[in-house]
DNA sequence: TCTGGGGTCCTAGGACCC
DNA sequence: TCTGGGGTCCTAGGACCC
């Protein structure tokens, strides 16, 4: 196939966490919402386009964006449930149109569908905005497409497209477009790349592309200097293709408060190594190496890792590992967050080869674990929860506070809801899955869909 | 009241082996 | 009385992405 007749799609949910909260909860439409974090370490994660208004971003701090949107702004805590099966079922309506997809993350993907070879941009358009109507067809949420030569063309054009748009960027306009981009918009250069090319007086996509290669290889490194050298000449051949399995897969935790002593850090990992392994059973491997990640009052990390003989999905042998991996504050100082990883994973089909060593680290583990309900108790309810009434149905409490609490009675199907307040040990309001939200009250019809995936 | 949580990839040094 | 060179694995740190 003649690569100039390539056409590769980039689609991108429009602030797809606030989006799904809008969907899901109707009052919240048209409203400023954020999404994210509430303590005071906080961090935005998704807001939407009203609240962007007021400058609002992701990873921007909670408390300054919600400075920052006043009185108004509507702060929820992320319901990674929903949006997981939200997203799910968006990229099922695109793969029933494009099989092949190259799914970055919850809410973007590549694609390059096989009869756009060699279309021209109005069929290219067209193609693109029958994507879109489908998909917020049959899920109720709007994505963004770019389209181009490549993928770094088409990220870039999705980001034009938005909000709510498609942006076909023909090979006429190419070269014209890259040119006067900074040098930031291109995959692969963030703050410090970006620094670095300033320094030199280089500010431009077209500013980069014009220099030669051994240049940008010494400012940018023999790897990534090159290959972002040919991104920024509009050379872009690289394949779409479905993503390999994780990796890694680990799970972290900021405190409220930097934790000071060893003891502390040995109670905390309990139950973020029992988080990532929720997720490492769920993927059904096993892992080799553990790592563990402090990082520092300054924001600096430090990690420390430790390879196991063999692959195991053994909670006491990863959580074992996992302590004895952990630095001691008075050394190291306070600590904000910790994390866990698991990696080198791989299928655990046959009995230890070291069972001995295996009986050593289990029995370890089980003596140094943390006394049992690490969970910290929830005391009553918080805004956003999920909730059932017989009466009234799905809801989310909207506030709660001296004895009472603010229910809204709504779902996606159901529009603005009714607000009822109930006392807070009121035994007719039961906490309810937050998925109901998509479906109800047809929630009986979701036989083959589960929730977590 | 500064800066989350989940990932991928690259670099660089040392151990170890042939 | 000189100190190769390639390859792999492991570890630690960091840039970057959403």
């Amino acid at each position: 196939m003649d690569s100039s007749a390539r056409w590769v799609l980039h689609l991108d949910m429009d602030a797809f966490f606030a989006s799904v909260e809008q969907l899901t909860r109707p009052t919240l439409r048209g409203r400023p919402v954020l999404v994210g974090g509430l303590g005071g370490r906080g961090v935005v994660a998704g807001a939407s386009y009203e609240a962007r208004v007021y400058g609002a971003h992701s990873a921007m701090p909670m408390h300054q964006a919600r400075r920052q949107v006043g009185v108004g702004a509507v702060v929820l805590p992320p319901r990674g449930a929903v949006y997981s099966v939200a997203s799910r079922r968006v990229f099922d309506t695109i793969r029933a149109v494009v099989p092949v997809l190259e799914q970055l993350s919850f809410d973007e993907a590549f694609g390059e569908p096989v009869e756009l070879a060699g279309a021209d941009g109005d069929d290219v358009e067209q193609f693109c905005e029958r994507l879109r109507r489908r998909v917020l067809d049959e899920t109720g949420l709007i994505a963004s497409v770019g389209a181009g030569s490549g993928k770094q063309i088409a990220k870039i054009a999705s980001g034009l497209a938005k909000p709510d748009g498609v942006r076909v960027v023909r090979r006429s306009e190419e070269r014209t477009l890259l040119d006067g981009l900074p040098v930031r918009k291109l995959w692969g250069i963030g703050p410090v790349a970006e620094e670095k090319l300033h320094r030199l007086g280089i500010e431009t996509v077209g500013e980069l592309a014009a220099l030669d290669d051994t240049e940008v290889a010494s400012i940018l490194g023999a790897t990534i200097g090159p290959a972002l050298h040919r991104l920024a000449q509009g050379i872009d051949d690289r394949p779409v293709a479905e993503r390999a399995e994780a990796k890694q897969i680990s799970a972290e935790s900021t405190f409220a408060a930097d934790l000071t002593t060893l003891a502390q850090l040995i109670e905390a990992t309990g139950p973020i190594a029992e988080h990532a392994h929720r997720r490492l059973q769920r993927d059904g491997r096993g892992a080799r190496t553990v790592t563990v990640k402090l990082k520092k009052a300054d924001m600096s990390t430090l990690t420390r890792s430790a390879t196991l003989p063999y692959a195991t999905a053994d909670a006491a042998t990863l959580g074992a590992t996992a302590r004895r991996l952990l630095l001691d504050p008075i050394d190291v100082g306070p600590i904000r967050l910790l994390g866990v990883g698991f990696s080198g994973l791989s299928d655990v089909r046959q009995e230890s080869l070291f069972p001995e060593l295996e009986q050593q680290q289990t029995e370890m583990g089980a003596a140094r674990a943390p006394d049992a309900a690490p969970e910290p108790q929830v005391d009553g309810w918080r805004i956003g929860d999920d909730v059932r009434h017989p009466e009234f149905g799905h809801g989310w409490v909207q506030g709660a506070g001296h004895g009472v609490m603010t229910v809204r009675f709504e779902t996606r199907s159901s529009g603005p809801g009714l607000v009822r307040n109930f006392a807070v040990d009121d035994p007719e309001v039961v906490r309810a899955d937050p998925v109901d939200s998509l479906d109800w009250p047809d929630f009986l019809d979701r036989s083959g869909d589960d929730h977590d995936q």
